[in-house]
RNA sequence: GGGCGUGUAGCACAGCUGGAUAAUGCAUCGGCCUCCUAAGCCGAAGAUCGCGGGUUCGAAUCCUGCCACGCCCGCCA
């Protein structure tokens, strides 16, 4: 709790560098109790016991003696020779009541900190329906722009487009070579496409892909040996830049992308900018980067032609060598993604990346590569991969679940909840707040977690709408919603705050909660971790609950001016934080 | 074989810049709707923190060895 933390400091550093402690020594100690109940700031004794040479428990209780009695501090008091801080809550409540704790958007760039950054994420292949697999990363770097903007950065979210290269070649290839009738031959073992979406372009020309790639794979070996000449000029060609290959591709993949970016707005999620792969091989800086690359010294040449750069010499174990040119000269993906980090820092003072676990090696790579060229290497944030219980996902085989059939699912299932809970609502606004509550559902399930740890969907988790899910952070929202819609045309006496003796804990934890509320968005964006904000969330709207419980607004028909001021801070809380997550926040359900 | 990551109650998961009684949800068991929406609230039970060593006043957290799982080790993207 920072703010608490600002006001004890001085005081103890008043006292700890009369003994000869120097703040150094105590500063990073002086933590957020690990133990609510013993108080919300802790300063363990026993680091400066040696040199002291003092028992802690003697250095704590002669601390918690001497300190000075504050506005802000209820209760200093040494335990085990731990120091304990309990924050006055009618301290807090005046801070929470005059406006210190920020409620910011999630939605607009304030730049009211100063700092730019651009968040690189989601980037798939446009080759078909967004599937549950990549999820996780538009998902989590969605809540990462939308944390930065509610911290108050200045965000720009951008996509990177495969716009070249085998992927798109294969398609563009299939398009321009295969038949209706060819491809329904070719997938006749196949599911057929879900009635549903047989309309929607991702859904449709992911059949070329994927007949494609059974042909590569299963024609006869003259027929193969042609097809894959034909690809690998196309790929070839796009990879030297030539301007009619690459229209050719981005028409064939355009309608897949916009298919994938309507599923993605379903969800809350958009990008501000569009970035081709293509462009920086077309306007030739590529070239002029693999010049610069040849003449480093750490630069080799294979026998072939071939660049690459000894990333051993930087440190860089297994494997040393990265090419960054092939023997026909032309350059290679991560050449390519050198390039555009370059052009990127041109746009903005942060960078931060959104990648699959599979990326590590490259990132480092090209991390390694922008440091030899006197650039930052970007901030990273991988993730683990989504399974199915039955296995790996893929696009090629059939174990893919499709985001959009996850999201029509998420809502059937939470219309069923709603109708069940509200059966007085009419077809439309079930229909609309189970489209909040299903897609919320999904983000975050997802969300919740940290991302390194391995992860596997579940339809049973994803859709789960009790305490531990978005619905429960919803519904406490709505809560708080109806008290307002409620308070508004009664009259309210004047904003009164009660003794610390007479506050319910109800109370007191939900003042705690709040001002603590910047602290772990600040944390959340410092160190790029989602998930710890979406449990502070959870505990926020637990912590709501509780106040519900056990501070009633309006009783007989009067309102508590100080209980509707506090529930209005809160609800507004709850309001930038659910959009802060991606999460619509309804204010009925 | 090498590199990186993960391993915490029946399940899922937080804590990992060392600090007190390891937090939370699901599932299990018990209680609460004449009272601002019960998608809620209160309570009970449940953990050799993968295993072995080490450092420390103190280890889930740091070091080290081992085991299990995942990802990577293309002049692919």
């Amino acid at each position: 709790m920072k703010l608490l933390k600002d006001m004890v400091s001085p005081h103890l550093e008043q006292l700890l560098s009369a003994k000869g402690v120097e703040k150094a020594m105590w500063e990073s100690m002086l933590q957020p109790s690990r133990e609510a109940s013993q108080g919300d700031l802790t300063l363990p004794c026993f680091a400066f016991a040696s040199t002291l040479k003092t028992a802690p428990q003697a250095i704590s209780d002669e601390l918690a003696e001497s300190f000075p009695t504050l506005d802000s501090v209820l209760s200093v008091a040494s335990v085990n020779g731990y120091l304990n801080f309990k924050a006055h809550p009618e301290w807090l409540a005046k801070a929470i009541l005059s406006q210190q704790i920020k409620v910011g958007s999630a939605l607009k760039n304030t730049g009211s900190t100063g700092e730019k950054v651009l968040i690189e994420h989601t980037s798939a292949n446009p080759n078909g329906p967004f599937h549950v697999g990549r999820a996780r990363n538009a998902i989590l770097g969605d809540t990462l722009v939308r944390l930065h903007r509610l911290h108050g950065d200045d965000v720009r979210a951008e996509y990177y487009v495969d716009d070249m290269g085998k992927q798109v070649g294969v398609l563009a290839w299939a398009l321009a070579n295969l038949s209706e009738q060819d491809v329904n031959q070719l997938l006749s073992e196949r599911e057929p496409p879900t009635e549903r979406w047989k309309d929607k372009a991702d859904h449709q020309r992911v059949r070329w892909y994927q007949a494609a790639q059974i042909l590569r794979k299963d024609a006869e070996e003259n027929r193969k040996a042609e097809i894959e000449r034909e690809i690998g000029s196309l790929v070839h060609a796009s990879e030297h830049g030539d301007v009619e290959v690459l229209n050719s591709f981005e028409s064939a993949y355009t309608p897949v992308l916009e298919g994938m970016l309507a599923t993605l707005s379903r969800l809350g999620i958009s990008y501000d900018t569009f970035t081709k792969e293509s462009t920086f091989v077309v306007d030739g800086t590529v070239a002029q980067l693999m010049r610069t690359l040849d003449a480093l010294d750490i630069a080799g040449t294979a026998d072939n032609g071939a660049g690459y750069l000894d990333l051993g010499q930087r440190g860089l174990k297994g494997k040393t060598e990265f090419f960054y040119r092939r023997g026909d000269g032309s350059s290679l993906y991560a050449t390519r993604d050198v390039a555009y980090h370059i052009w990127k820092w041109g746009e903005s003072n942060r960078l931060v990346n959104v990648l699959g676990e599979d990326h590590k090696l490259q990132a480092k790579q090209v991390g390694l590569t922008l440091e030899e060229l006197d650039h930052r290497r970007p901030e990273v944030l991988f993730y683990s991969f989504i399974k199915l219980p039955e296995g790996k996902m893929s696009t090629r085989q059939g174990n893919v679940v499709f985001m959009d059939d996850l999201l029509e699912e998420a809502q059937a299932q939470a219309s069923e909840v709603v109708r069940e809970l509200r059966p007085e609502y009419d077809d439309e606004k079930v229909a609309s707040i189970a489209e909040a509550v299903g897609t919320a559902a999904v983000r975050f399930n997802i969300i919740k977690v940290s991302p390194e740890k391995g992860f596997t969907f579940r339809w049973e988790e994803a859709l789960a709408f009790e305490a531990g899910s978005a619905p429960f952070i919803m519904y406490a929202h709505t809560r708080a919603c109806s008290i307002a819609k409620r308070a508004q045309t009664l009259e309210k006496s004047s904003i009164q705050c009660p003794a610390v003796e007479s506050m319910p804990e109800g109370l007191t934890e939900l003042l705690r909660l709040m001002c603590t509320h910047n602290d772990v968005l600040e944390r959340s964006v410092r160190e790029q971790k989602a998930h710890l904000f979406a449990l502070h969330m959870l505990e926020l709207a637990n912590a709501y609950n509780g106040f519900y419980r056990d501070c009633p607004v309006v009783r007989d028909g009067r309102v508590d001016g100080f209980a509707f001021a506090i529930s209005e801070m809160a609800r507004r809380l709850m309001f930038s934080g659910l959009e802060g997550l991606g999460i619509n926040p309804i204010e009925e359900m």
